[in-house]
RNA sequence: GCUUCUGUAGCGCAGUUGGUAGCGCAACUGAUUCGUAAUCAGUAGGUCAGCGGUUCGAGUCCGCUCAGAAGCUCCA
C-alpha cells in the first residue's frame, strides 16, 4: 500500500487509478460535509463498484436538498486543486490524532486495527482524514462536473443491527461528464427491465396493498410457472427423482422437534387448530422427514431423491420485500436427498452440476458462496466440519470457484449457494445446496444396511431455482419480458390485415391452437402498424400478418419481436420451425 | 424492523404563495378496412392511500397509520 497517488496511465482503464480515484471522490465527500456541518462524526468512506459512499453521524437527516449542497461543494474542492499528503502514525498517535479531531468512529476503527498495521492518514488542506489509500495526489485529478451524488441513506454502523444507524451518502464519480451521463442512462434502461415493471406492463402478476410481499400471479405469468415447472419435472424424473407434497400448516410439535420453533420462529406465522398450537411451514423439511420415517428403508433404496414442490411461508421484514424477489410466500423447487455418508460427494456434485444445467439452458451467469457455521446453530462442531468437507470436497472435485460466506449457513447445516443477478447487477441467492445431518439425528432416520444392522442416513436439502417467484423475477429481468417462445405466455399473434381475412386468420390460429401452440388473433378494427405495435410491446415472438396475398396463397408473413420482418413463408414451415424452437427451448 | 424519500383515474404524470381536480396512453362507443411500432371523433372513469388535526376553506400545511422505492440488517 505504498505510494499509490503514483500510479500511470491516469485512466479508469488501470483499475488502481479508478480505485484511488473513488477513493479521493469519496474523501471529498467527506471535505465537503465537514466544511458544511463541522459538527458531523465521520465513520468510513469505501470505493465500491460504479461509485463510493461515506457514513456520517450526523444529529439531521441528509436530505435531498442536503445532497445537492454538499455536491456543490465537492466540485468547489475539486476546483481549488487541493494536494493530498499521506502520512503514517504508530498506534498511540494515530488514537490521539483521532481523539483531538473528535472522531469517535475513527478511534473505534483504529483500535480495531490488527498489530502492526500501518496507519495511514491523508491530508488535503485543511482536512485529514484517517485511510488506508490509495489516493490521488490532487483533488483536482477529480472532475467536478463527472461526479454525482446519487442517494442518501440509513446504515447501520459496522453493519450491526443492534448498534447505531448512520447517514450514508452515496456517490459516482468519472473522468468526464459524458461517461456520467452514459452511466446514468445506463441505470435507466436497466430500470426498463426491472421485473415489477415488466410484470405489471406485460399481465404476468401483482401485488396488493392487503397482501404485503405475498404475489397474485395473473394467467400469463401462470403461464410462466407451469412452463419452468413441466421443465424442472422433465429434467428431475431423467435424474432420478420423485415428487411429493406436503402439508403447510403442521403441528408446532413437529417445529420444536425439527429446531425450526427454537431457531426459526420470529419468521414463522403460527396459528391455532382447535386450540392446539399449528404452524405454516417456513421450510419443508420436516414434512419430508415424516414421509421419509413412514416406511423402513434399505440401503439399496438409497440415495432417495424426494423432490416437493412446496408453499412456504416466512415472515420478512417490511424493509426486505422486494417485488418477487423477495417475498413472504413462494415456491421451493425443493428436495432433500437421504443417502450414505459414502454417497454424499458424488449426490452433491450431481446437483451442483443439474443445477449447472438448468441455469445454462437461461444463458445465466452465476457464482457460487460457501456458507459456513452460523453462530445460531444446531449440531456439534464435528458434525458441521465433516458436513462442510462433503460440501468442499465436492466443490474442489468439480473444479468450481468459490468464495465462502463465514457464518452464513443455515441453523441446521452448511451450504453452497448459487447466486444469480438482477438487472441492476444486485444478486439474488438461487439454487443452494445444503448438507444436514441434524434432521435425520433429531427425526430419528434410519435404513437397513446390507450388514442388516440400522444406521443413520445423512441428507442434503437443495434446490435448483430456489424460489420460483424469485427465479421467475430474475428471469423477467435477464430477458426484458422477452421470453423464450417455449415459455413466452403467448406465443403468436395472428394479425389479420382486413375484415377479408378474418376468416383465415381463424383458420390459422385454429391451426396453432391444435398444436398446442398460444396464440391470439387480433380482430380489431385498427391498422396493421398498430396491431403490430401492440403485439411488439407485449414481446409476443412471432406475428404473423395476414393479408390477402397470403390467404390466397395459404402461407402467412412472419414478424418477429425484434423488429425482423422475414417475409412470406408456407404455414406448414412456419409452424415446423415454431415447434422446433419451442420443443428444443430454444433461447 | 431501521434511515431517507414517495403515494393524484387501470398505467405514466400536471396541479403555481391552501379557494372543493386536469393531461397523455389504456378502456368504452361510433366512423374508418387502412400491408409491418400509434387513424379520427366522442363517452365514461377520481371518497386526491387511510384516519385525525390546523383553517371560513386542504390534493396542497401538521400528526399518526398503511403501502411502495433506495439502502442497512436479514434471507430463497
Amino acid at each position: 500500500m505504498s505510494q499509490e497517488q503514483q500510479v500511470q496511465p491516469y485512466s479508469f482503464e488501470n483499475p488502481e487509478f479508478r480505485e484511488a480515484y473513488r477513493h479521493t471522490s469519496s474523501h471529498i465527500l467527506a471535505q465537503a460535509m465537514k466544511r458544511l456541518y463541522p459538527t458531523v462524526k465521520l465513520a468510513i468512506g469505501p470505493a465500491i463498484e460504479n461509485g463510493f459512499y461515506y457514513d456520517f453521524d450526523t444529529d439531521f437527516p441528509i436530505t435531498p436538498e442536503i445532497l445537492e449542497e454538499v455536491e456543490k461543494e465537492m466540485r468547489k474542492i475539486a476546483k481549488e486543486k487541493l494536494k493530498l499528503e499521506r502520512f503514517e502514525l504508530p498506534r498511540a498517535e494515530a488514537l490521539r490524532l483521532a481523539e483531538e479531531m473528535g472522531e469517535p468512529y475513527k478511534v473505534e476503527l483504529i483500535e480495531a486495527l490488527p498489530e502492526g498495521e500501518v496507519i495511514s492518514f491523508y491530508r488535503q488542506g485543511e482536512f485529514t482524514d484517517l485511510c488506508a489509500g490509495p489516493h490521488l495526489d490532487s483533488t483536482g485529478r477529480v472532475k467536478g462536473n463527472a461526479l454525482k451524488l446519487t442517494s442518501a441513506t440509513g446504515a447501520y454502523w459496522r453493519g450491526d443491527s443492534s448498534r447505531k444507524m448512520l447517514q450514508r451518502v452515496y456517490g459516482t464519480s468519472f473522468q468526464k461528464k459524458e461517461e456520467l451521463d452514459a452511466y446514468l442512462a445506463r441505470i435507466e434502461e436497466a430500470k426498463k427491465r426491472d421485473h415489477r415493471r415488466l410484470g405489471r406492463e406485460l399481465g404476468l402478476f401483482l401485488f396488493q396493498e392487503e397482501a404485503p410481499g405475498f404475489p397474485f400471479f395473473l394467467p400469463k405469468g401462470m403461464i410462466l410457472k407451469n412452463k419452468l415447472l413441466e421443465y424442472w419435472r422433465e429434467v428431475h424424473t431423467q435424474a432420478g427423482y420423485v415428487e411429493i407434497s406436503t402439508p403447510i400448516l403442521l403441528d408446532q410439535a413437529l417445529w420444536l422437534r425439527s429446531g425450526h420453533w427454537d431457531h426459526y420462529q420470529d419468521n414463522m406465522y403460527t396459528t391455532e387448530i382447535d386450540g392446539m398450537p399449528f404452524a405454516l411451514k417456513p421450510m419443508n423439511c420436516p414434512g419430508g422427514m415424516l414421509v421419509y420415517k413412514s416406511e423402513p428403508h434399505s440401503y439399496r433404496d438409497l440415495p432417495l431423491r424426494c423432490g416437493e414442490i412446496g408453499l412456504v411461508h416466512r415472515h420478512e421484514l417490511s424493509g426486505a420485500l422486494h417485488g418477487l424477489m423477495r417475498v413472504r410466500c413462494f415456491h421451493q423447487d425443493d428436495a432433500h436427498i437421504f443417502m450414505t455418508p459414502e454417497q454424499a460427494k458424488d449426490e452433491i456434485i450431481a446437483v451442483a452440476k443439474l443445477i449447472d444445467q438448468v441455469y445454462s439452458l437461461f444463458g445465466f451467469q452465476y457464482h457460487i458462496e460457501l456458507s459456513t457455521m452460523p453462530e445460531d446453530h444446531i449440531g456439534s462442531n464435528e458434525d458441521w466440519e465433516r458436513a462442510t468437507n462433503y460440501l468442499r470436497e465436492a466443490l474442489a472435485a468439480m473444479g468450481k470457484e468459490y468464495i465462502i460466506n463465514e457464518g452464513d449457513g443455515a441453523f441446521y447445516g452448511p451450504k453452497i449457494d448459487f447466486h444469480l443477478e438482477d438487472s441492476l447487477g444486485r444478486t439474488w441467492q438461487c439454487g443452494t445446496i445444503q448438507m444436514d445431518m441434524q434432521m435425520p439425528e433429531r427425526f430419528g432416520l434410519e435404513y437397513t444396511g446390507s450388514d442388516g444392522e440400522k444406521h443413520r442416513p445423512v441428507m442434503v436439502h437443495r434446490v435448483a431455482f430456489g424460489s420460483i417467484e424469485r427465479f421467475i423475477g430474475i428471469l423477467t429481468e435477464h430477458f426484458a419480458g422477452a421470453f423464450p417462445a417455449w415459455m413466452a405466455p403467448m406465443q403468436v399473434k395472428v394479425l389479420p390485415i382486413t375484415d377479408r381475412t378474418a376468416a383465415y386468420a381463424d383458420e390459422i390460429a385454429a391451426r396453432l391452437l391444435a398444436k398446442g401452440i398460444r396464440v391470439e388473433t387480433d380482430h380489431r378494427s385498427e391498422k396493421i402498424g398498430y396491431k403490430i405495435r401492440e403485439a411488439q410491446l407485449q414481446k409476443v415472438p412471432y406475428m404473423l400478418v395476414l393479408g390477402d396475398k397470403e390467404a390466397e396463397s395459404a402461407q402467412v408473413a412472419v414478424r418477429t419481436r425484434a423488429g425482423v420482418d422475414q417475409g412470406a413463408m408456407d404455414y406448414a414451415q412456419f409452424e415446423a420451425q415454431l415447434l422446433e424452437e419451442i420443443h428444443t427451448r430454444r433461447t
